[in-house]
RNA sequence: GGAGAGAUGGCUGAGUGGUUGAAAGCGGUCGCCUCGAAAGCGAUUAGGCCCUUUGGGCCUCGGGGGUUCAAAUCCUCCUCUCUCCGCCA
């Protein structure tokens, strides 16, 4: 959420935000609103201080012992117009307030500019990309014949777009969850955390994935509850109506988490294998940081998760996401995409934002400057330090060996046992 | 799921209709004292919103609704916490 004063005296910057995101929203009616709401408000408050004045002097009346009657009446009927006027500034508010929640958050001035995602730029590739001197298959019919995954059995669990891991498959998972918390945990500073994975209305709304992407959501019938699609939920949420101490600033959370994604209306794109499942597992890094470091965080938080896929020694690319592709709640975010040898794809793994006040004005996330004694709102970031499924697609494709086996990235090793290469085993 | 108790400022905690936006204590900050520190003393210490301002006003005692001229205080619904019982991985 943008700051209602910020709104009023820079309605063309948030115009502009809006047409270079792509969206359509009414500023000015909206501003009109919230004049009419001053407006509202400076009437109200006026009776309001009538009545408080006079409510004493009829108190001091009554300890007297005298008549209050003619005040009482009087009061009678301005208490009505207070409760007639309040109504209207309480309607008036529920308007401004659920259009305040559908406006995108300002995009930085280091963000391109563009109406979709073709206009994103890359900024950096690291690594090589093989090269093959076999035909590489793809994960789906690597995964088959190692016996390692199967849609069939997941199909039958729970229809299209999930996935069941077996054997070195399921041995794999657990093996990325150990090492990726382990190196943001022990190396980058990251506090490990085990959030719920079901959480409330008002945690969906602080993040930002509601009120406008209700739909994309899994959500409980019985309970006003919704099943997470990424760990930031929780994360971010640990710290809302919080006011934090300056000296604790920067807070790092990292956690492991499985994903819920209904995917609606996505049918048709990436259906097979991997690549868009509705379950899929991540480890995610949220940081709290003041208002002055948070670009600096925001690059640092990039080499974190980087560094995930340099260990795993697996080849990808950074994109600087455009006005057109970036998400609801950020203002500037970086995409990071593995390349799969065997799809012959660009694979996004990971997604790092910075919100800058945007979430915390939602979620009521604040500190208390130290030498001014004020409060302000911190700056939340977040980023995937990575996304499990598509991260295995390129880990199996990319270390797959001419016999179609599938060597184990070295980093692995350990935490699968020492086990070095993956082979057909019989079921 | 059943029965009971509770939710007040950074913290502990008083407050059951009218100078209580809130006693007291702790903590914090500033000043005095001191070579410095402790102790002691003094002062100060919630947030949000609105108005053109030095300034003024409104709102907020878990959240919503209600009663009343007036609500932290009365009624009601909800949420959460604690205790006991039941159930359960």
């Amino acid at each position: 959420m943008l700051d209602m004063r910020f709104i009023r005296e820079n309605p063309d910057r948030v115009k502009e935000a809006i047409k270079n995101r792509n969206l359509k929203l009414n500023i000015d009616e909206f501003l009109d609103m919230d004049k009419e709401r001053r407006n509202l408000l400076v009437e109200v408050d006026k009776l309001k201080n009538t009545r408080n004045i006079e409510s004493d002097e009829i108190a001091a009346l009554k300890k007297q012992g005298k008549d209050a009657s003619v005040k009482l009446s009087q009061m009678k009927l301005v208490s009505q117009k207070i409760k007639e006027i309040d109504s209207k500034v309480e309607a008036i508010c529920n308007k401004i307030q659920n259009i305040a929640m559908l406006i995108p958050n300002i995009p930085h001035s280091s963000t391109p500019i563009g109406s979709d995602a073709k206009s994103n730029k890359v900024i950096k590739e690291w690594g090589k990309l093989p090269n093959f001197k076999f035909n590489p298959l793809n994960h789906i019919e690597l995964g088959e014949k190692l016996n390692i995954m199967s849609f069939p059995a997941s199909a039958k669990l729970s229809g299209s777009g999930f996935c069941l891991f077996t054997g070195d498959g399921a041995m794999m998972v657990r093996a990325l969850l150990n090492f990726m918390i382990d190196l943001h945990t022990k190396k980058h500073g990251y506090r490990e955390v085990w959030p719920p994975v079901l959480v409330n209305r008002r945690s969906m709304t602080t993040t930002g994935q509601l009120p406008k992407f209700e739909e994309d959501m899994y959500k409980l019938k019985d309970d006003d509850l919704f099943l997470i699609p990424t760990a930031e939920v929780p994360l971010t949420n640990i710290h809302s109506h919080d006011i934090l101490d300056e000296e604790d600033l920067p807070i790092y959370y990292t956690a492991y988490t499985p994903c819920f994604r209904r995917e609606a209306g996505s049918y048709g794109k990436d259906t097979k294998g991997l690549s868009r499942v509705h379950q899929f597992d991540k480890v995610e890094m949220v940081k709290f940081v003041k208002p002055e470091d948070s670009y600096d965080e925001l690059e640092s938080l990039l080499a974190n998760a980087e560094k995930v896929l340099q260990i795993l020694k697996l080849p990808y690319r950074v994109q600087l996401l455009s006005t057109g592709d970036i998400s609801f709640a950020a203002s500037k975010c970086y995409d990071i995409e593995l390349w799969a040898v065997g799809s012959a794809v660009w694979l996004e793994v990971s997604s790092c934002s910075n919100f800058e006040d945007f979430q915390a004005r939602r979620g009521n996330i604040k500190f208390k400057n130290k030498n001014t004694g004020k409060l302000s709102y911190v700056h939340t970031l977040n980023g995937s330090g990575v996304a499990f499924a598509r991260l295995i697609i390129a880990i199996i494709e990319n270390y797959q060996t001419k016999a179609g086996f599938v060597e184990i990235p070295r980093v692995l090793q350990p935490y699968m046992g020492g086990k070095k290469i993956i082979k057909p085993v019989s079921k």
